[in-house]
DNA sequence: ATTTTTTAAACATCATATGATTATAATTGT
DNA sequence: ACAATTATAATCATATGATGTTTAAAAAAT
């Protein structure tokens, strides 16, 4: 409930997309299983006190994000996962409002730690003068970012997609969602204060001055040492079960 | 029109589905473009002979893609490429039924370059042995396959698609659909039989045994070796302006 | 026990009406 | 003339009700 950014921004207020965003983060959630009908059209209206139309529009969302299965005569179905549209923005958002999945975040810093590198150094290669000044921005912001725990996480995850953006492959931009997804989850699962871990700021220091420098083979180098420290650090708190 | 494998297949007959696929063909392909206003509700029910509730349901879908953008008393305008679910299996699909896009698609080659590599490996390593045996029959299937150009091309991205589920990594596996979209849209570019490059053929049995073989390091460096080299013939192909 | 028929549940589509929002045009005040 | 205000038309949002189609399961017939 607490980390809610972006999420299809637009059209954030209708109904139909509250709705979908309610149903969406019970099926990420485990809440609703693949396999199982969710309730027809006519209870769901009562429920989230709307009409069928409402519902109807929230179910076709779902069924484009490859969530939901609809089959007349028979009832709305839950996806096998493996149909689910996980790179999708708003999916990997509901996935932070559930309770944290630790092989699924496994799986996503595994992802990032081979992207992410590459990213960085087209960055290098491609990314023009503007772009480059933007993760510089984000990465002072994370810097001088002492408020707020949040806030400081956002930092982070905006001078990653700083990066991201400025790589100029639109494949790999749209991947952002997936930083967003990763951070605040790791987030939320080792339950740390980011802002203490003064070592983790050098190694994006490092980064940024690589990029600016437009040295590809450092910059590389050296998101491969931050993505690998902080998978370290993850699995370590991971492993060693809180309480 | 050719190569319309897939999409989503639950539902491929509801009007809705089909109404939002013909207007995610056309925004995909660049008929309306970012920042245009499309038809409004009345004019596309008449367009598509059907009602206003298809037409919603159809804008539902592409705006839960990015792809559109509704808002009241203004109408529904084409979303910013940057919005767009490129990674979403349906709107990567469409674009195999749109003219082949020469930058799209050396984008969507550079990042397999990076990812199937992994790929590969992970399917060494946390690959099933039934899993690693789809990916034998997908090989041998490329190898027999001399009936039609298109089943030869399927064969081909079955195999890498295998690979794919193999690695047992769900964010990996979400990315299945950048296989298809590549595959089809470079034979489309080059127009070249590719069951003439006996090659080709070579360099996948060099990769599927390494794999079978649970050879990690060779299977990841041979499937930089084949994605290299159709890297490097696609692009001169591409860089010889046919005609 | 098997086949056929009937029925009820559920979604698909259509049609219509009303409300809300926005941009634009018309009006008014100065 | 210019600016501010107001009215209007366009467009989507939502609600409601009716009818058609598909499916699974119950009932009936053999």
């Amino acid at each position: 409930m607490y980390y809610d950014l972006k999420e299809t921004d637009s059209l954030a207020h209708s109904t139909a997309v509250q709705v979908s965003r309610e149903i969406g983060r019970r099926i990420v959630s485990g809440n609703y299983k693949p396999g199982d009908l969710i309730e027809d059209e006519m209870s769901l209206s009562e429920r989230f006190s709307v009409s069928r139309s409402v519902v109807r529009d929230a179910v076709k969302i779902l069924v484009g994000k490859g969530l939901l299965e609809v089959r007349r005569g028979i009832g709305t179905r839950v996806q096998e996962r493996t149909k689910w549209g996980l790179l999708d923005n708003d999916v990997l958002a509901w996935h932070l409002s559930s309770p944290p999945d630790r092989e699924f975040l496994r799986q996503l810093m595994e992802v990032r730690l081979i992207i992410e590198p590459k990213a960085a150094r087209w960055a290098c290669e491609h990314g023009r003068d503007k772009q480059l000044a933007e993760i510089e921005i984000a990465q002072t912001r994370m810097e001088e970012e002492q408020s707020s725990i949040e806030d400081f996480v956002i930092a982070d995850a905006l001078f990653h997609r700083a990066i991201f953006r400025a790589s100029n492959n639109e494949i790999m931009r749209a991947m952002e969602g997936l930083i967003f997804s990763a951070l605040l989850s790791s987030i939320r699962l080792t339950n740390k204060d980011p802002r203490k871990n003064k070592e983790s700021i050098l190694f994006h220091r490092k980064v940024a001055d690589a990029i600016i420098q437009r040295d590809a083979d450092k910059a590389e180098a050296r998101m491969e040492s931050l993505l690998g420290d902080a998978g370290h650090r993850l699995k370590k708190q991971i492993n060693t079960p809180k309480k």
